[in-house]
DNA sequence: TACTAAGCGAGACGGTACGTCGAGTCTTCCG
DNA sequence: CGGAAGACTCGACGTACCGTCTCGCTTAGTA
């Protein structure tokens, strides 16, 4: 179907995968701001060129690193009640925050370069909405949250304070800031 | 006590002025990842070395610059109830949302620069939280909000959904969005 | 001989007149500095290693199409005295000097690649100075030049001039230049 | 007199030297055609902007080098008459064959970018030439070149000769050329 | 009619050097 | 001694070509 071959060399796998690897070790090792795509292509025995050739920044390739190895996005299983649904996905969601510096140095950039914001909004932050939004329909369908709550309100609310957190490093996400955090949500809904 | 006089020539005030305004003349017109210290100091008609003499990096010119233009803190008079606190809070901070590049850009160098996001957490958004806080702490001691409620958390709550709107974009900031997120508070501390 | 058929595909010469006539056009467009493989195998609609293939650079390359172009070497017939002949062989050899980009590129390649240095001067350079040593080697037998003068010398003069004023461009290689090199040469043998 | 200060940090003179010096020692150990900017500055623990702050091309660096190591120009003391001047003129100059790889590189570079050809011809060959051509006018005043003959012609024989062989190099540039070539050039003045 | 062998266009690959930018530092002279 | 000027070393940028390496396809001779 997508086996459609183009002429010429086809591209390397093998590169691809030393690519995104390198590029998550740097960065683990020194931080974002000191990811250099002169420094992936050393680590991953790639030519410079390579990279450019298939993302238009450091910060799209480190995208790319993340969807690449966390593609089982947060599941969303029906557990018959928004506080089961919430707490769930909060866990699911909390559980993930070794990835700090990752996504912390992501939303960074993107804050920075305009270009990238909308890769970055579009490939992770809204996927990232449209499934807690699910969670949210699915118990305004069960009648659980009050006619007039909206519920991009409420998404927001929740990522509001995931990020803020994330960014500001001044409190824990972890299961009692999850437990807070969803009753906090279910008193606003009814 | 500070009137100390150190010998040598005295801090020029005059450069230190041109400074602040053409990293904000900047900021306005190329964005703050365009930004360079080396631009500052020749729009300022200044040496590179004056700035690098008072300022670490030039986020923190741009903090300084901020803060020194915006220097009347979001006033919080007691309005009587945490209704019209939440309003009157809410509807002076969304009414700066024209600082929406500079914020957003000190934000995305706080996340990549682990120095400056020290200075920006101490100079700017703690402080922020700390005016809210007290708000919150004005309706507790008039039994607005139920026992058991973090007020941490609330704070939380309404930065969270700002810095999150402000970052994403893809939601309004204005009267409306300030009149939904302080019923959502109202319902949630009930 | 040379009709021995080689299994597989046997070499387009389409390609190879392609080659060569995109190698000129862009030498002449752009310069010989500004000649690349790749914009050869572009312009004539060729893969890289096609030229690879069969030509060791991009001097080589031009080499074979200025000789392909040229091929008929400058002719010599006996005009029945040193004079008439080198009179003659000047007309015809400044007649060619519209190829000043080419020999002047392929010069420079020379100089600075001595692996083509090698083929410029076997395959040019000498075979050239062999005509005109034909044309001296006969006024020798007519006994026109006097005992004791080196007609490789002379050859060195005749070429030297030429190829001088060729690189430095400071004076015409015209019918005027001819004559008085002919007259030059003719009082130096006598 | 040239000794006005300009503001700033004036020009280290011992980057200059040493970016000079690293110039000609990779010359000399790689040829011109593997000289490279990055290679100069790193051998002469210099920034590579330094070299660009003030020579255009790494030929330029490398023509520099050479007037500045061969300050002295070849001299021209009038021996008396022309043959004399002549053999005083040669030997001194082919002495300088040595030089060979820079000088070959240089004008190989000059062929291929018109731009370096223009600082070549004026700083370099135009320079020598004006010797050259100093002593030829001597030898007119003595009255020891027939009328009619063209002393730029002259120069450009003696020059194309040596050029000539210095580029093909299929014949010495010893003591006998250098006789052979005055003997040559008498001649051809009578 | 297959099979083998090479040439072909296309284009990705690991490299090297390019020329530029800005960082942060150093060195001059002037107020 | 602060400040404007500007040269310094350094490191990374993004680009251009190099020469090499797969791909699938074509074009021959051989079986």
């Amino acid at each position: 179907m997508s086996g459609e071959r183009r002429p010429g060399r086809p591209r390397s796998e093998e590169s691809r995968g030393a690519i995104l690897a390198a590029a998550l070790e740097g960065l683990r090792e020194h931080g974002f701001a000191a990811l250099t795509i002169e420094g992936i292509a050393g680590r991953a025995g790639v030519g410079k060129q390579t990279i450019y050739r298939w993302w238009p920044s450091k910060a799209d390739v480190v995208l790319d690193a993340l969807l690449d190895q966390a593609e089982e996005t947060i599941r969303v299983p029906d557990e018959g009640s928004l506080r089961a649904d919430l707490t769930a996905f909060l866990g699911a969601t909390f559980r993930q925050t070794h990835q700090r510096p990752v996504l912390v140095g992501l939303m960074g950039q993107a804050l920075l370069d305009p270009g990238f914001a909308l890769a970055f909004r579009e490939r992770f932050l809204f996927r990232r909405r449209g499934t807690l939004r699910e969670l949210f329909d699915r118990a305004i369908s069960r009648g659980e949250i009050a006619a007039g709550v909206d519920p991009e309100l409420l998404v927001d609310v929740v990522y509001g304070v995931l990020w803020y957190r994330l960014m500001l490093d001044h409190a824990p996400l972890d299961g009692a800031a999850s437990r807070q955090l969803t009753e906090l949500v279910l008193r606003a809904v009814r």
